[in-house]
DNA sequence: CTGAAAGCGCTAACAC
DNA sequence: GTGTTAGCGCTTTCAG
């Protein structure tokens, strides 16, 4: 292990105080111009670096942040990372990520460790499982020790903190109503995702554009794919029992695999049926027919939440600490191949 | 701001030296098991939390690895990243990761950052701009200041460093075989990244197909698509002026826009035209007709690349640096529907 | 069993 | 102009 350039080691090159190599490395006034060209000029040759734990140590403050996703594959994750990234370096963040990979352990985990101080603050989408569980006293604890926290798409009531989240409910409601108002009538629902929060507000928005404009919901409709459930067994008990003409799936895996089995089952889209899909990606824009969809708008997202997160840690510095927000994003649907205005 | 609870105020509570409390919790038989057990207590329940910084001058090590990919939307990307985080959580190192943007600049920043000291060692997959520039002195020099390096797919011979890669050009090779085999013998090539290191392998691989069957090669059949150019203006050109019965494209948007232009221009796929594109997603199992791909094993390659990582670091700090390794993974083809055997 | 003190690398107030 | 010193929070050696 080859030693690091120290301002001690150099000091001792030029037979001068540490404190001079250090004044004459910030360009102090103090130092003869002749002694800074002199010390800069060797530190640079020899690639000195500052000790950031030891600026960390003065300073105490670490300039990152954390991030925790539940997942990373999935692509609106991976562009809520990269809105995040993006203002994080615009204020000279950097950023950790941790993957909970919808695990509450893991999730605990990681934000001990933020609280650690490894980080000023962090910003978190929650896991599935701590949003079944319910469980929320880890983030409790990071507000009390002052780290800054924003939590961003899955979030919870229970924590008080910054936000920033789409409105799901109402984009459900707005995709329920684009179907209705084309003379669909028979709407199913797919949901992957029933336990999250965001699975949960989407259902509500369907059930109340049903009730809205006088349909009666129908739970038999709702189909809750479990974990060890196979999709397709349950698509055929509800179309083979009742009349379905449109569908409405909370989440773009579903939606594609849905996708397929209709065209299996040789359903005519959007003629027999019609499709919108919530998607994350760019699967739906591809696949024959081009499925209409509401997008969400991850990078945005992330950029907002980070701004969000900015903002607070200022506060946290300043000791001024104002009361939580919450940002709404709104979604959009995008017409494409497989609705049809009758 | 709320001050934090060091080991200094647990001492004054106790009345106590600050040693005292410091062995205390960390267990040691110096200290008597009644005041242990009211110490820990104690910090536990106020949450003490050693102090990052101070450790980290104490041990120099960061126990945080950086990460430099050129985007992370990128299906393949977010493969990589996923791979070694969850190798690097193995280890005990968290990750840092910055975004290139295939930048050349923002890879110098990230890996001075990184040099800096806030990693003891970092993975990088090279910008695009920085494999056309073919300046990597910011590699050397972190090289000579001692922090571990690992290159991951897009990687340079002018670095000394363990690496992870694809054999590209014998993926093309295999590609371009198996359409020889199939009685293709007009085939072109489509490649939206001939100034990667990357996209120069599978050209290479391709051309050496051809010639090792007796074709010759046609420059004017690589359809090289620059930022500014208009791929479907390029393609028919080439389809108009000379006959092609298969199409190999080198990456996946690239394939996914090639199969909707020839679906346009009404080919029939695989029949007229047969189609293999290298992939990093799922979009090509999903389109009509699905593609026939050649794909990358990326949580594999990441996985690899950071138990290089962990191991050099390893070497480093016990000083006993080895020879630079180079781990070759493979690709595979996946049969689908766009090849057909005649 | 407990405490004093040195030192990790750096900054900044103050002295010379 | 330059140097001395204290201190950031912690670990560790050594003395008592």
């Amino acid at each position: 292990m080859k030693k690091k350039l120290t301002l001690k080691t150099i000091a001792k090159h030029f037979n001068v105080s540490i404190a001079t190599i250090s004044k004459a490395l910030k360009n102090s006034y103090d130092i003869s111009e002749e002694r800074r060209k002199e010390v800069q000029k060797f530190a640079k040759e020899n690639g000195y670096k500052p000790n950031i734990f030891a600026l960390g140590l003065k300073r105490n403050k670490t300039n990152t942040i954390g991030l925790i996703l539940p997942n990373i594959l999935n692509l609106y994750f991976a562009k809520v990372f990269s809105g995040v990234e993006k203002i994080a370096n615009e204020h000279g963040y950097n950023v950790v990520i941790c993957i909970s990979n919808d695990n509450y352990q893991k999730e605990v985990d990681a934000t001990n460790m933020f609280v650690n101080g490894t980080v000023d603050g962090f910003i978190v989408s929650l896991a599935e499982e701590t949003q079944k569980l319910q469980n929320y006293s880890h983030f409790k604890n990071a507000i009390k020790q002052d780290v800054g926290l924003v939590m961003i798409d899955r979030v919870t009531d229970e924590v008080n903190c910054d936000k920033v989240i789409v409105n799901d409910a109402k984009a459900a409601y707005d995709a329920t109503e684009y179907f209705i108002s084309n003379q669909r009538k028979n709407i199913a629902l797919v949901s992957i995702i029933s336990h999250t929060s965001v699975g949960k507000l989407r259902i509500q928005g369907y059930k109340k554009a049903l009730e809205n404009n006088n349909i009666l919901v129908d739970e038999n409709l709702i189909i809750r794919v479990g974990k060890n459930d196979d999709l397709e067994t349950l698509l055929k008990v509800v179309l083979g029992s009742r009349k379905v003409d449109a569908l409405l799936c909370l989440e773009e895996t579903a939606t594609i695999s849905t996708l397929e089995i209709l065209k299996k089952l040789h359903y005519k889209i959007p003629e027999n049926i019609s499709l919108i899909g919530f998607t994350n990606g760019e699967l739906l824009q591809h696949v024959t027919p081009k499925v209409t969809s509401v997008s969400q708008h991850g990078v945005f997202m992330g950029e907002q939440a980070m701004r969000f997160l900015a903002a607070k840690l200022k506060e946290i510095e300043e000791d001024k600490v104002s009361s939580s927000k919450t940002k709404i994003v709104k979604t959009t649907i995008l017409e494409r191949e497989s609705t049809i205005k009758l």
